[in-house]
DNA sequence: CTGTTAGCGCATTCAT
DNA sequence: ATGAATGCGCTAACAG
């Protein structure tokens, strides 16, 4: 702050090192045509005056500022996050940097960040959702390249990444099966979520194939504990023989088995719980640990950013692509011994 | 992306509308000293183009670019997120926008991102710690403020904000003495924290003034579930009389509450239970939900905001403000009837 | 190899 | 009230 006023420019560098701004431009450059010791005179003048080349200057010339949008609807959310740090860490391998915009579930404010995005020339925009479920399509009169991520865009003429939920049922449900479980019921969240009807279906498939009847229906109501719980203790009075349960999320997994211990019962001796998104927080801190279905949030963004990057240079491409999730295995479904 | 190749600019506002660019620009910026019909007439061409001024031209013109720097160390820690959103938020309201970088925890990447940032000409940067013991100074030498927010600068010369963790930590003892509990031990993380000591301090010191001898030592290890539900185990061993725990983050509350449960006593009749940092996720989805100590993190974001704000036009402040937490009370201090 | 000339898109003098 | 000229800091043609 106290720094000197003048912060210093090209113009300055060149000066002091005898040559011209176009010079001392292509000598920091390292474009070839130019002398190794004036190149090394003008570096050696540069580093000394502490020189930083203006970026804002360079984009209004190159039409490129180097910079994308992250625009999310709701940052609070656990899975936006994971996905902010994969694009931000693939973009930072590079030469971008982030602009990060929460338009908090507003549209009127995802309609302002965007033209502030447009208005700062951003050369790419991410569009982060909550939930899997479509969302609108910004539109495609846009100047830049956009990628939807998690939250799909409800044009197929956009490009969406989203993690494949109907497979990670599937994965989930054919673990258990894989451990020897029979009579399985599954335990949901909200109903009005496509995460928990696409899971839903994977664990109706695989129960099918497996030739096996699901104990009870799918049941649907909140993310939460509380249900878990709830919904587990009936479950139990219902089919006191039940012996796995696939749980539409951690938080639900961790409400069944403190609903399981509550009844006398053993996990994964008497019943084997798994959950989904595999939240550390949660899977890693009960007892015994959740094994879960990880959907590699990170991975998605990472993912995001390199979709991103060929949009920004080739042809642009589109669709919704499902990305591959995977299982992490602890203790609530194979005993240590 | 199929739009027209060429983005309109201030000059085809003018060519349509007959007039300068001057004119133009004092036209749609609404400077005094343009004719009413000729302004309505500028700013109908450039709403018909879609015309959208280029931001990095105009900062390029006027010496400030509108946005700030959030200069992260780990975005995966709780804490950040929230000051992350609370910045975001005090700025958006504004003009500015807002450049996310994680740093991962690595001084070279930090340096990196500095750098970054520094030649895409920010404002201001907020510099985010995620841990309440003081970190490295950027410097002085930077021709922009810093704020730094939850982990302070080393630096008293540099302004930081940082929550008050022994007035938390006094407010979560003096709570469990208000709810008449004597007999009170404290359980927390991992000692090289300071977050740690200074909420150790904040209990000792309120047990002293109230009189009262703490129930053992202070149990230091880890911030987890296991640490709160074994280190709980042993006091009630040691201390069958106890009635209230202090824990030092609601993961090691939420063990505690486990390991009281399974001793067969009750929480809140039997023995107290206190968390902190009112992380939502764990305290209201336990049984009983936990009262906690909230550190306000997205209010410490405004509030850098803020103080950057202000750095960036008057003169700069300087110092570790201490920033006020306060006491969330749920059904793990005081049973509901 | 180096320097000169021309802008990038815009806001701001200063004439008119 | 309007427009022509100037320049922000830099890169990319050119010409020397």
């Amino acid at each position: 702050m106290v720094t000197n006023a003048h912060v210093v420019t090209l113009r300055d560098v060149a000066n002091l090192a005898g040559v011209s701004v176009a010079t001392a431009s292509k000598a920091l450059n390292g474009r070839s045509d130019v002398a190794a010791v004036t190149r090394d005179r003008v570096k050696e003048v540069a580093a000394r005056l502490g020189f930083t080349p203006n970026e804002v200057a360079r984009s209004l010339l190159t039409k490129r500022t180097g910079t994308v949008g992250l625009l999310t609807g709701d940052l609070e959310g656990r899975f936006v996050l994971p996905i902010l740090m994969g694009a931000e860490d693939a973009f930072g391998a590079g030469q971008v940097s982030v602009f990060l915009c929460d338009a908090r579930g507003d549209a009127i404010r995802e309609q302002y960040h965007l033209h502030a995005l447009l208005n700062r020339r951003v050369d790419g925009i991410i569009v982060v959702g909550r939930q899997t479920d479509p969302r609108p399509s910004l539109g495609h009169d846009l100047p830049v390249p956009v990628v939807y991520a998690y939250a799909p865009s409800e044009d197929p003429s956009d490009l969406s990444l989203t993690p494949d939920n109907v497979t990670g049922g599937e994965m989930a449900t054919r673990h258990l099966i894989d451990c020897g479980r029979t009579r399985i019921a599954h335990i949901t969240g909200d109903p009005a979520y496509a995460a928990a009807q696409d899971r839903a279906l994977g664990f109706a498939r695989v129960m099918a194939e497996a030739g096996l009847a699901p104990r009870g229906e799918v049941m649907f109501s909140q993310w939460s504990e509380q249900w878990g719980r709830d919904a587990t203790g009936v479950l139990l009075d219902q089919f006191p023989d039940i012996d796995g349960i696939v749980a539409g999320s951690d938080q639900i997994a961790r409400g069944a088995l403190d609903a399981v211990r509550d009844s006398g019962r053993t996990v994964p001796d008497d019943i084997a719980v798994i959950g989904y998104d595999n939240w550390e927080a949660i899977a890693t801190q009960s007892r015994p640990e959740l094994t879960s279905v990880d959907a590699q949030m990170e991975q998605l963004g990472r993912e995001a950013a390199r979709c991103l990057f060929r949009a920004m240079g080739d042809e642009p491409e589109s669709g919704t692509r499902l990305l591959p999730v995977h299982l992490v295995i602890r203790g609530s479904t194979i005993a240590h011994r």
